[in-house]
DNA sequence: GATGAATGAGGTTTCATTCAT
DNA sequence: GATGAATGAAACCTCATTCAT
């Protein structure tokens, strides 16, 4: 009943006091993140000015330079954290041998595609593509930390697919990330016909049934 | 003050016309667009300065400006005139309905693939992606011209397809965009990963392979 | 929440004083000093920074301004207290009025000259040189307590010489500060080339064997 | 009488035209060095701002640039101009070879001490001297077209000196930059006490009289 | 017609200083 | 008393654009 949501108060009006607080330190961190996430988002790196972040984050131009020192920095910053995110999305294998291959792909797959858009990974993965010529280490980062785990188990999916007859190609265990090529397709079309945006799960079944659904 | 050399302009060039010498200016056009579409594409659109436009053109800045008021306009000028080759490409349909509509596709698609990167459409189709949100215009004219036409094309074979029996599900006529996925993987792929690249036609072949070669 | 331990500062250390514990209080000051001191040395004043004299004290920067309500302050604070080292030397006088006026400047002067070096003398007077224009208080400061008195004592004994006929000229009445001209260059001279660094001392020695040793 | 210091004029107008002018260019080049000479003499390195050089001039901002890519090049294009001066100076030897060392010394330096002021060589001295630090290369540049010169010079014409017995001493030969060390004094001094000038010519002068007119 | 010198808005970054804890 | 997170004025520098020649 006293104020409860004292300090949530503050946070929203962009507190001109300069003080300290043991804590506090996280949740400006957790602003600029935040504020800067959102921004690249929309405007990518070039399109994105400090003083708007700092703006956006409800703190001056000064206070963003001590927690990241450059622009560069900040992005970076930015980027890995909410692959941080993407990477635990990821450990969650829930892989259940029963059934078809068709169905553990499904189950597996399909989740992700469904949380592209609700969680803001869809938004990263356009912003790695856009800026990626900029930021070949956060490429290289994702590279192995997301895309080479994911190759992978698909490629042992295929490679199971193909032994139990489920597939007759090969071409899954060559190319393993085609199956991630409607998820992509889905990402730019939306970033591009804002107007007629595409599901991705629905792209995702289409896909899947355009492979298996057959005989 | 007095105006008696109205038409030093012609002096230059040939008597007839009125305008200035339309060859000379056809010629600083390709120019210009050739060197702003190779900084476009390799620094994006922010990346690329006048100035170097300029010099790689071998002209001064004033002339770049006396063909593009802006960069904006330069920037869509290049894109739009690189737009017109792909549009010709296309405008060979090229599709003989001899034999399956997985020969037909192949043959009316693959092409088309092994084209991107042969030509620069691979590279005009990145900075559509990466610069779509700064020009939505320059996005509506390619949906317009380019994407509506080949997704039609490709919707009517899929229902050619089905009705024949060749393909049992419904996705492609619904999603046909599916069948373009290949390509556009094989383009992010390749924007990103400088160092492993995928061949667009390896991929469409592993894509049809996989839809087609069943049971 | 509770006010009750309002003599909190005591605590610290000794009952009696009601101020900041004293003896602390001086350490600080002196790390600080010798902090800034040395930072100013070697950067000038606009090349160091709060942070770094603050650091370098092993204190935060909030500290520092509790001593030094400002960098300006903090730079005249600590040249002040350069400063009092060089008048506690000069007033050394150690005039032996024994000998010849050549053995008495040797032996007032020489002294000086050797300690340029070992103290900090020589970079409490180049800071000066630089940084003087800033400083006009400064400057006022150090001609009043270190100058003005060297100079009267150099005519003093250039007058003596004078009389006694040691000196045939009176430049040295007129100009005694040309006495410290050698020690001046030496200053200058090694701020400039690291590489090449001249002796006070030798260069002093110098000066008066051209000056006395003729006939 | 019509109207002879017309571009003058508009040099102190702060001409808003932006045109180009195949001989504007050198006259702009002049006024920059000017300008930035001017206020790094008053302000040092750091007290002056860009934008300060760029309105003494009566240019923008941008215009600077176009001359001197950052604020280092500036200074240091500044000072190896005002350098050229003073190697120009140096290499008016003068030396007639009539009449004892001392007339030679008198005629051979003193014009240049009596030059320290009326020229602005006294203050490119400072400058060097205060900011010498932060440009080693200027430094060397200076020590190597200018001081070594004048140092061989006193050298050679000490050791004649010596040879004709008209200096007993071989102190100036080790150390000729002795010689210059009035010239030093009064620059120093001069920047130091505005209120109480030293003439160079009278303390180099004195410093003469002091070594030759013994006994 | 072509040119490039000139411009200045706008962006990044630094750092002296404050003050809540 | 001490601390360092927060602030924002101010400095450097870039580059799209203009226009006199």
């Amino acid at each position: 009943m006293e104020n409860e949501c004292n300090h949530e108060h503050q946070a929203q009006k962009q507190r001109r006091g300069r003080g300290l607080s043991p804590a506090k330190t996280a949740e400006t961190q957790t602003r600029i993140v935040k504020a800067a996430f959102q921004l690249f988002i929309s405007g990518g790196f070039e399109g994105t000015r400090m003083i708007d972040v700092a703006q956006q984050a409800g703190l001056g131009k000064g206070t963003l330079y001590r927690y990241y020192p450059t622009k560069e920095a900040l992005f970076e910053g930015v980027l890995v954290q909410a692959l941080g995110s993407t990477v635990q999305t990821l450990q969650n294998p829930n892989l259940e041998p029963t059934g078809s291959i068709e169905e553990i792909l499904r189950q597996a797959i399909r989740p992700f595609m469904a949380d592209l858009q609700k969680s803001h990974k869809a938004d990263l993965l356009r912003l790695i593509i856009t800026e990626g010529p900029r930021f070949p280490s956060l490429v290289a980062v994702y590279q192995r930390v997301v895309l080479e785990p994911v190759l992978s188990a698909i490629q042992t999916l295929a490679k199971q697919a193909k032994a139990r007859g489920e597939i007759k190609s090969e071409a899954l265990i060559e190319y393993p990330m085609l199956m991630l090529s409607p998820g992509l397709l889905s990402i730019i079309w939306n970033g591009l016909f804002l107007d007629r945006q595409l599901q991705p799960e629905a792209l995702f079944d289409a896909f899947i049934e355009l492979i298996f659904v057959q005989s």
